[in-house]
DNA sequence: GCAAGGTC
């Protein structure tokens, strides 16, 4: 036997590196082989993979669409290659001569396969080293020590079951997306997927929408009125009508029923209090954060779930916080809330709330605990390495606050509200009339399957107010992004009589379901155990990649709807979620000694067959509704010319216009604007037949409307002159260009209105003078009596929303919007926030070739709370 | 070029 180092194995950098200053009690240090860390101390060696470094595929001969029918994949076989070619390497060198190996990869069903995978590649090269397995949840240092202490075996069974998934999820992925693909010809960057999870979930925002758009909306009405104490403040309450069995209606189901109430309500000039309910409630305290909470919190902020995911990752291989992807919801008994609230206290914009959770009077800190527990990870909380105050972009800052806060409140005191309910009776004729009216038709819910209940005893016209008071903020002093609003309802009592205003009758319609947004569908995928904590966030990026949503919330195209439909038809199984808890029980029978991994896998290859059975028979019909929903996808409506369908096309330099499904033969066209992506949306235009168009672009997404609606108005828009134009018009400084062609030809300003709906204002000299000058995209323009000393240039005024703005000199707004462009060019350095930019600018930097020309010493002197250590690594970070 | 699962 070899008498070489020991080496340990992880399943990530991270993880080595913090196991090897456990172990090695900091002495050990870091070499680089084949771009990999090794960390070395003693006679140990510590290497991290970066999870999994072999993939399953197919041998090469059947990697060509064309060539091979998909059928076949269902039983070709199934090969592990290495995928990362410098860490197996590196892994191989190092256990040649190793005398002993200690798997260390994360414990979980796939951290279990990747150390089955490591293991494969050691017994390559060495066949005699024992190897074990070492099994913890958190790196800390008690886990670390006791898991090395008393070493495992791998748990082969458990790796199995792993191995089974990849390769039932690569056979019915591969497969129906080549059959899809081939059938509808969509072979290149368009080809059409399906898969175990993609397919579910698609399935669930399909499902949605036909929900949505099956919903036949219901009128009904409601009625409302404010009380007021003498002299007090008035108090919004709603009328209602309860039953027997004490519940409770405020929809009035039937138009003349509410005209009745609504003249009984305004008979009355007061009411009388009938009822005064007060109770107090306990508000716990949210429970620590897995990926699936921390991606919904983040998303309240107004994160996608996948900018959350990445900035997650950003604080965590900074130090900033522990591992971001976890199914854990409670947290280790390793950690030390106190001390980690303790050094959490010394921040300057949490610190003091950190502080005050230690200075609770009972003194104990008992952390809440969600219903997950697993061994993956623990929650995602800060590590209690604190970022100094140029160490994190706004964004990260942002979130990295929300995860300090979330830990807080974890900690923190429950809250106590108090709710008071006032019942009044209005009074006068109003118990009159609204007797006259037919109170079981307003009481009737067309939904309400349980029949028409009996009527409460007394009549009369009855209103309730709810009110809410925050007695103990607990939690919500340290976590702010929970609603804490208060509803005041003063105190009454019974038969006080209050006086009655502002009363109104609003008529209303039921409402359709929501679209799902992105942390929604996270959770849901999450409840019906569809995806992983890791993967979630990709397969829904994934769908917006193939073309199956746009917009957020994601809407489903037609192609998906399609999908969807063929799969259902010939394939229901992967795009149901049955797909998913099937193969769980059939991993868990296989981790559990039950089931063997040829037994399940061939049982997978078989249900295949019989569905490409029947898919095979209807593979034209399948491939022509996929090509007509592929082409209703970019369809707007009619062309004027020819009759045929105008499309969103795209020209070859990547920008979005509208061209003619007759092309060549009809070459019409309309521009798009040319900030965003092109949505076509469900609303058509009146005159000309054809669909909106919204540009996605982030933040600056806008509904540009009917292309052609927009041409024609700049067709038909006369250009408005404000003045002389600066490059070419009268008084122009300096000849214009070495052609020959001089300042002062005459040239103008004028305010134009373009074909893609964008204005500016250019030269009335275009094309041979490209003067121009940006306006904002809405709003009517107006031209002021004020004029610009500087410029020569009348001052414009916007008027859009409520108040007008101004835009003042075009010019000069113009240089105002390009200095702070150039502002923002700061916060391109990583590492530099837009608090940072500005405070930059307020010395005198505005871009980056002024940062890295600055002197370090006197730039660090100008800005407050910077030194000359962080200019310099700007400065290193900006080239 | 297909899936889903790790990690960066």
């Amino acid at each position: 036997m070899s008498r070489g180092p020991e080496l340990i194995i992880t399943e990530k950098d991270n993880a080595a590196r913090r196991i090897a200053e456990i172990l090695s009690g900091g002495s050990a240090t870091a070499e680089r082989k084949n771009d990999v860390n090794v960390y070395k101390w003693g006679g140990k060696r510590c290497i991290g993979l970066s999870g999994h470094v072999v993939g399953v595929d197919f041998p090469p001969e059947y990697s060509d669409w064309r060539d091979v029918e998909p059928v076949e994949l269902i039983d070709a076989p199934v090969r592990k290659t290495p995928t990362q070619e410098g860490i197996v390497s590196a892994l191989r060198t190092l256990a040649r001569n190793a005398s002993r190996v200690t798997i260390a990869t994360d414990y979980d069903r796939e951290g279990e396969l990747i150390g089955k995978e490591a293991y494969e590649l050691v017994r390559e090269v060495n066949e005699d080293a024992p190897i074990d397995r070492v099994r913890f949840s958190s790196i800390t240092e008690n886990e670390v020590r006791e898991a090395f202490a008393d070493p495992d075996d791998l748990d082969f069974d458990l790796a199995a079951a792993g191995e089974a998934r990849q390769v039932i999820d690569l056979t019915w992925g591969a497969a129906l997306t080549r059959f899809l693909s081939l059938s509808a010809r969509q072979l290149g960057n368009d080809f059409i997927s399906v898969g175990r999870v993609q397919g579910p979930t698609l399935k669930l925002i399909v499902d949605r929408e036909r929900e949505i758009r099956a919903f036949d909306p219901e009128a009904y009405w409601e009625l409302f009125g404010d009380l007021s104490k003498t002299g007090g403040d008035p108090f919004e309450a709603q009328y209602f009508l309860e039953n027997d069995r004490g519940n409770e209606a405020e929809r009035v189901w039937d138009e003349a029923v509410a005209g009745t109430l609504t003249e009984a309500l305004a008979a009355a000039d007061d009411a009388v209090v009938d009822d005064v309910r007060r109770r107090t409630r306990t508000d716990e305290p949210p429970t620590p954060f897995n990926t699936t909470a921390y991606i919904r919190a983040a998303g309240s902020l107004g994160y996608s779930a996948q900018r959350a995911m990445s900035i997650a990752e950003e604080l965590y291989t900074a130090g900033y916080v522990t591992y971001p992807r976890t199914d854990n919801t409670v947290y280790p008994d390793d950690l030390e809330p106190r001390e980690l609230l303790e050094e959490l206290s010394g921040d300057v914009a949490f610190g003091d709330d950190a502080a005050s959770l230690l200075d609770r009077d009972d003194g104990e800190i008992e952390p809440t605990e969600g219903d997950e527990e697993t061994t993956d990870h623990p929650p995602i909380h800060p590590t209690g390495d604190l970022p100094g105050a140029s160490d994190l972009s706004d964004d990260e800052r942002e979130v990295y606050e929300l995860i300090v806060r979330r830990f807080l409140a974890t900690c923190a005191p429950a809250a106590e509200w108090e709710r008071l309910r006032v019942v009044a009776l209005a009074n006068g004729e109003a118990t009159a009339i609204a007797n006259e009216a037919d109170p079981l038709a307003a009481l009737r819910n067309p939904d309400d399957a349980e029949g028409t209940p009996e009527l409460a005893a007394d009549g009369g016209l009855r209103l309730k107010a709810n009110g809410k008071r925050l007695l103990e903020a607990g939690y919500h002093e340290v976590y702010p992004y929970r609603s804490s609003d208060e509803r005041i309802v003063p105190d009454v009592e019974v038969g006080e009589t209050l006086s009655l205003s502002g009363r109104r009758t609003e008529a209303k319609e039921t409402q359709p379901p929501r679209r799902y947004g992105q942390s929604r569908l996270i959770e849901e995928m999450e409840k019906r155990g569809v995806g992983t904590k890791a993967t979630r966030h990709r397969t829904l990026e994934k769908l917006y990649d193939r073309g199956y949503v746009e917009g957020d919330p994601p809407r489903p195209t037609r192609l998906a709807e399609s999908v969807v439909e063929a799969a259902e038809g010939f394939a229901e199984h992967v795009v149901s979620e049955e797909m998913t808890a099937q193969l769980e029980r059939d991993m868990q029978a296989i981790a559990a000694g039950e089931k063997g991994y040829d037994e399940v896998t061939a049982a997978s290859r078989e249900l295949l067959d019989r569905v490409f059975e029947d898919l095979t028979e209807s593979r034209e019909a399948i491939g022509d509704q996929l090509q007509e929903s592929l082409k209703a996808d970019k369809t707007l409506g009619p062309c004027p010319e020819c009759g045929s369908d105008l499309l969103v096309r795209q020209s070859r330099a990547g920008s979005y216009f509208v061209g003619c499904d007759g092309y060549p033969d009809c070459e019409y066209t309309l521009p798009l604007p040319s900030t965003g992506k092109p949505l076509i949306l469900d609303e058509a235009c009146d005159d000309h037949d054809l669909h909106h168009v919204k540009m996605l672009a982030g933040r600056k997404t806008f509904v540009h409307g009917c292309p052609r609606c927009k041409a024609d108005e700049a067709d038909e828009a006369e250009d408005e002159v404000i003045g002389a134009c600066p490059d070419c018009g009268t008084g122009a400084a300096s000849p214009r260009d070495e052609g020959g062609e001089t300042a002062d030809a005459g040239g103008e300003l004028a305010i134009k209105r373009l074909r893609s709906g964008s204005r500016l204002v250019g030269c009335t000299r275009y094309p041979d003078c490209d003067y121009s000058l940006p306006l904002p995209r809405r709003g009517e323009i107006e031209v002021t009596e004020e004029t610009c000393e500087e410029h020569d240039l009348p001052h414009l005024r916007v008027h859009s929303g409520d108040e007008p703005w101004e835009l003042g000199c075009p010019i000069c707004n113009y240089r105002e919007f390009r200095a702070r462009e150039e502002g923002s060019e700061l916060q391109t350095v990583e590492g530099i926030g837009e608090r940072t930019a500005e405070k930059l600018e307020g010395a005198g930097i505005t871009g980056v070739d002024e940062l890295k020309s600055a002197d370090p010493d006197d730039l660090a002197g100008d800005v407050d709370g910077v030194g000359p250590d962080t200019v310099r690594d700007w400065q290193a970070k900006a080239d």
